[in-house]
DNA sequence: TATATTTGTTAGATTAATCTAACAAATTTC
DNA sequence: GAAATTTGTTAGATTAATCTAACAAATATA
């Protein structure tokens, strides 16, 4: 079984992968906030273990059983996130850290539980797919904010930053998962977008928030 | 704070000590289950950090912020079986494990929410005290059922032992905390009592299973 | 009390996960 | 394509938590 240092070397590969599946050993260390000889030293312990493909001076790639190994963890993760959220009452930008300490918990049975009481859910509460017990995930299409244009209304499915900050930018803002947007104008000099929605007229949000903000086109 | 194995060296303390707050190093590490120069060098590193007093040859003793430590450790323990049992649907057998691993999490929250879940509960599955939020543990006066005489009736109200083995030769009788129990006999031979409860005429249980049961005589 | 047994300590090794310093390979830039 | 930069590796050290072997102190027993 794989211990908790390991685990998290798991995820972030499958997070970094490249289409191709590959990761940098630079990208590796950073994400994990560790140098690149831990990491270096780490993916070689985690081939010996059969979860990474390794060859020195090349990208690392996980393996189908490393794959699996890592959206096991992130399943997790974000059932933990749900569970906090809808059952124990926690704000969306409060449950990241909580679930970083219980996605290492080893008890399939409080887990299989949490999965029961959520009614069996497929995203999480920041709009991020939950892996299935074989570790599949589904494929979820939608497209970012900031490619949108003008006159379209569009509906936030998801998010590609979860962190505390810009939840609580959003909390300020009601803005959460579900609520239909309408693009009213595109800013061509600092491609910031102003929107409408319940209770907000006219609301305008920078390019950098944009990017990180992903909707379903509803027309 | 402390790692995860510091709180585990700080609740076998708590729970070992007598009533002088003594506990010696080979119990120590035979409770860990590690050997008994690992228990010395740790409860050194314990010292270091003043959560216990130490001298070379005698026992070890918990400091008052041992103690609390300790305490908060075993509050995070019960409050998570309690959870575990009357929110999730866990068995009283399956949650030590379970709990043996989330008590090391540190989510002030997270605990706190389940207390209030559980409208602060003061006793956990097995009868045992859950510490407050200060690592007080209040008093319970309790007779083990063993020194009770026939024709008494007593109330089950807690376990002296809580392996999942035992737990389950309480299932297989129907036997739960708050059951009243009518003491039919004591065998002087072998120290078994014949009881009767609710669904049970006659009940016969060893002198090892009275030991482990704690009672409140009702009359 | 002398001896035997139990309990506790010291010394030294091991493993996992980390680090820094130094160097080497690969890639980018001029 | 040579030089500079970035990326990756090796070597060696560190810390926490563990071990075994050997020895020493304390306690129990004869």
């Amino acid at each position: 079984m794989a211990s908790t240092a390991e685990e998290n070397y798991l995820k972030a590969l499958f997070n970094l992968a490249n289409p191709e599946g590959e990761v940098n050993i630079s990208e590796l260390a950073q994400s994990l906030g560790v140098s690149m000889p831990t990491a270096n030293s780490m993916v070689k312990s985690l081939q010996k273990s059969g979860w990474v493909v390794y060859e020195k001076y090349k990208p690392v790639t996980l393996t189908p059983e490393g794959r699996k190994a890592a959206a096991l963890v992130i399943r997790k993760h974000r059932l933990t996130e749900m569970f906090l959220v809808k059952k124990m009452g926690f704000g969306w930008e409060e449950v990241h850290e909580v679930a970083e300490q219980i996605e290492h918990i080893h008890a399939p049975k409080f887990f299989e539980r949490m999965d029961e009481m959520l009614g069996f859910p497929t995203i999480d509460p920041h709009g991020s797919p939950i892996p299935d017990q074989q570790g599949r995930i589904q494929a979820l299409s939608h497209v970012v904010l900031s490619s949108c244009l003008p006159g379209q209304v569009v509906q936030l499915t998801a998010l590609t930053n979860s962190s505390a900050d810009f939840l609580e930018f959003l909390n300020n803002r009601q803005l959460s998962l579900g609520k239909e947007l309408e693009i009213l104008s595109k800013e061509p000099y600092d491609h910031s977008m102003t929107v409408s929605y319940t209770g907000h007229h006219s609301e305008s949000l920078s390019e950098k928030v944009c990017e990180r903000l992903l909707v379903r086109v509803i027309s």
